[in-house]
DNA sequence: CTTTTCAAAATTATAGATAATTTCTATAAT
DNA sequence: ATTATAGAAATTATCTATAATTTTGAAAAG
């Protein structure tokens, strides 16, 4: 749904009022997509203290639109600041990955049953090339970038731009943790989900594919992996 | 759930994380608190134009907290900037609110099931005092603080800070139309929503308690009423 | 009388500078 | 060895000043 890593979205606000107007980006909502990308992709990892002067330095800007951005952070969870003591990337534990995964089930199935009227089949054939794309995909970016496209596809025509803006910050969180967890070798059962759900829908069965989607989305799956230094542990996977 | 008038809270982010620790509010927070207090109550009308230098002027502070502050009000979106043509308190339609209050449906419903299984008699008795307190209130201000009250007690519990976040948000929202909206001669149906869930609480039957919360937070009602000038007009009411 | 154009005023956005707070580090004491 | 403390360095939060953009309003042209 979210950007993400190919291009996360910025301020949940300005999201929800000017996103088809979008004439220029400010400074701050550039600098807060930017880092938005690298916090979701996981390059600045969980914790990492956000030095405004340092970032300011680095985009060339000041730190007036530096601190605007971190409130456009942490709008969208993305960062928490303490006053006086700073801001870092925001931590996510497994509890909070569950609790985001309950809001976008709740979500994403009501944005589904809106949606539902206007899905044409040009738009479901739309989001089944999407899922095929994923099916291929053999990295982290790729995948998330098609699993967001389909979520995207199926849920936009129910034109209710507050409730879309809030699932794009929740798929981004979502994304977080994808991309720290990912390992290519995993076969999900994301394409599975996907195709169970779109035939339901070609079928006109919303309750079926709203149940489907509901499932998809609040499922997490836990599975041994081996970490680089050869030991092993256990690792979250989510369906996306 | 809001304190919306009497005493709105601030940044969604903050909120999530430094609830409970809220050591000192930066001035930022604190404009943010006080503006957003003038927009759900209807001081400042929709559409109103938020001047930085004014607002700094009256604060006795800086536009730069402001502009931070600016960025706050966005993300509740209680406020919609436009970059280089300033910031606007957020107009909202009969769409939004039924948006929103679909919304609220969704997510209280998801708050209410994860947090019964915690509700004591205690909690519940306290819940049916603030009902009683709505019952009785005879100004917008009194009633929404004890329908906050209510809605409050019965889903904290759940213990899902994000979740409560959003919830807390959305109903800054509805809290504004129902400032805009209220009339003293109203006979809200709330009253008896608000005892029906409890007694399925007190019974235990989370099922019929979630789809009562549910129903109640997702009725709009409308009726005729009559304005200052003396011209009929239909107008919408929300249960809370 | 309406529309267009252009300059002045108002306002936003950013930059640079200052004050206040926190964190770090070395040193001393238990 | 661990804890406590004081000073220094780093960082945040704010203020003042400057640049850039938009709005306003009046004058001129159609």
């Amino acid at each position: 749904m979210h950007g993400a890593a190919a291009g996360s979205t910025g301020c949940r606000a300005q999201i929800i009022y000017n996103r088809m107007t979008a004439k220029k980006e400010t400074i701050a909502q550039r600098i807060a997509r930017l880092l938005a990308e690298r916090i979701v992709s996981g390059t600045l990892e969980p914790g990492a203290r956000l030095r405004q002067d340092h970032i300011a330095e680095e985009f060339a800007a000041s730190h007036v639109p530096v601190r605007e951005a971190f409130r456009l952070l942490e709008a969208q969870g993305l960062a928490v600041s303490e006053p006086r003591r700073g801001v870092r990337v925001a931590a996510f534990d497994l509890a909070q990955v569950r609790e985001v995964a309950e809001m976008r089930a709740a979500l994403e199935v009501l944005a589904l049953r809106h949606a539902a009227p206007h899905l044409t089949p040009a738009i479901l054939d739309e989001a089944e090339a999407a899922t095929l794309a994923g099916d291929k995909a053999r990295d982290a970016r790729t995948w998330e970038a098609a699993n967001s496209r389909f979520h995207k596809l199926i849920l936009t025509p129910c034109g209710m731009p507050r409730l879309l803006a809030a699932i794009d910050d929740l798929h981004a969180a979502s994304a977080r943790f994808l991309f720290s967890a990912w390992h290519s070798e995993w076969e999900t059962r994301t394409d599975r989900d996907h195709r169970t759900i779109l035939a339901h829908l070609r079928r006109g069965e919303v309750d079926a594919a709203a149940e489907a989607l509901g499932r998809h989305v609040r499922w997490i799956g836990r599975r041994p992996v081996e970490t680089a230094s050869g030991r092993r542990r256990e690792a979250f996977v989510i369906q996306g």
